[in-house]
DNA sequence: AGAGATTGCTAACACCGTTAACTTTCGGGA
DNA sequence: TCCCGAAAGTTAACGGTGTTAGCAATCTCT
């Protein structure tokens, strides 16, 4: 009984469960759009494909782990999108690039709120998976896109970091500097770069989860401003909305 | 079979079944925060207070809204802790009331993830309760606050608003004035004081959901800068970090 | 062709929300 | 004081859930 069930060593069995495990990830996905994320349970997801759910221990150990790779193929398509929304400008323009994914992050979330809301909330549910530092790499995909364009402006655009960086956070940062790429970026950048991911981030989050219900019935004025006011902290002086 | 169930006559038997659905409240709290939302379960809660589970159902009708009323009752813990916060500073001082406020909101959250998860990640599982606009009375209470604050930071400092404001927002921002006791704050005013709570929020939320553990450690530092510029956004010039 | 891995099944267990029907307890009016 | 009705709590049961054990069938490779 493997933790991560069967591999197949034919090349015809290999190719058919493949299939089956992105079928598996499908049918939930489309439980978790219909009918909430209580609804993507293995039951259901076996009944929908005709069969039933213990069969599904053949592909997934637990149900936990159905949902972790549910999550990590979201984190995928969503890297992806925003990839696409990158590559629509030309590279010499990271400012619009940058721009361009922002928007594509939030309009892929709001129009994927379930999707968007068990990658946002996740974490905090599970509980379980937070041991050393190598376990966001499904994250990473996703954030890696807005951080490399940020590097980008960097080289192109003239950032103003603060003088006050808190000394404890170097050994953070630098962490952070490996997966760039090894582009020799200074600390303080780095922590302008995290800022302004934690402020999008935030922005989209606040707003997929209905938390300006109350005041706006169309935030993606106020959204812009947020973009641009990211942009500007980037060092970028032309705030290109469209 | 009352969908709110037995409101009893007597003295005695009213105090006792105010006891009783504290002590629920209570118990599920307990399990939430030591095993989970999903421990919150009727049975787990009966268990718990040595009755069995459909003795719950004299005080909740149904398992959503016990989840429903331990919600309202942590907004309202909430806006207590935020209004102590406030209270600790002179009301001649706004500035120093909001950025106290905003840390405490911070501070409250990361002692209590989960309570601040069921907060932040439920309207999104529900999908239910949006019908009008009367529904989301418990989250005011908390957000009332900080808003009521942000009118007296607007009395006392002087806000420079954006000259472009979206003619499409007049009507929901008209409502939110109404819930301002009556002030007559523009409705330039009342797009910086939303656009500074989703700041606020988005950056307490992007924090506790753990997104920015890939990089920091303790990012103190980083929300005390958050509060800086939603203080300067609100004209407040004296930017009081302690 | 046969051996071994892989896949899927049924049966079963404990847990969950919810309902129905019953018993017990308690407070207030005759 | 007594009694009646409301309130509180019980047991039994239904369908749903994750999960495990054990078994049958099927496919791949030698």
């Amino acid at each position: 009984m493997p933790s991560t069930p069967g591999t197949p060593t034919g090349r015809r069995r290999h190719r058919v469960r493949e299939e089956a495990l992105t079928e598996i990830l499908n049918t939930g996905r489309r439980l978790l759009v219909e009918e909430g994320p209580a609804a993507v349970t293995l039951r259901a997801i076996a009944r929908e494909m005709g069969m039933t759910a213990p069969g599904l221990y053949r592909y997934y150990a637990a149900h936990r782990d159905l949902i972790q790779a549910l999550a990590s193929s979201l984190y995928d398509e969503l890297a992806t999108a925003l990839a696409a929304a990158r590559d629509r400008h030309p590279a010499s323009e990271p400012g619009r690039q940058l721009g361009a994914v922002c928007r594509e992050l939030r309009r892929w979330a709001l129009a994927h709120p379930q999707e968007f809301g068990l990658l946002f909330a996740k974490p905090l549910t599970d509980a379980d998976t937070a041991p050393g530092a190598a376990a966001h790499d499904p994250s990473w995909r996703f954030g890696g896109v807005v951080l490399d364009l940020m590097v980008q402006l960097w080289h192109h655009g003239n950032i103003k970091p603060p003088a006050d960086l808190d000394p404890a956070w170097t050994v953070q940062l630098e962490e952070v500097r490996e997966h760039l790429s090894g582009e020799p970026v200074p600390l303080e950048v780095i922590y302008v770069f995290v800022s302004c991911w934690a402020r999008l981030y935030g922005a989209v989050a606040v707003e997929v989860f209905g938390h300006l219900d109350f005041a706006l019935t169309d935030p993606a004025p106020l959204f812009d401003h947020t973009v641009r006011d990211i942009l500007t902290a980037l060092g970028e002086p032309r705030t290109a909305p469209r």
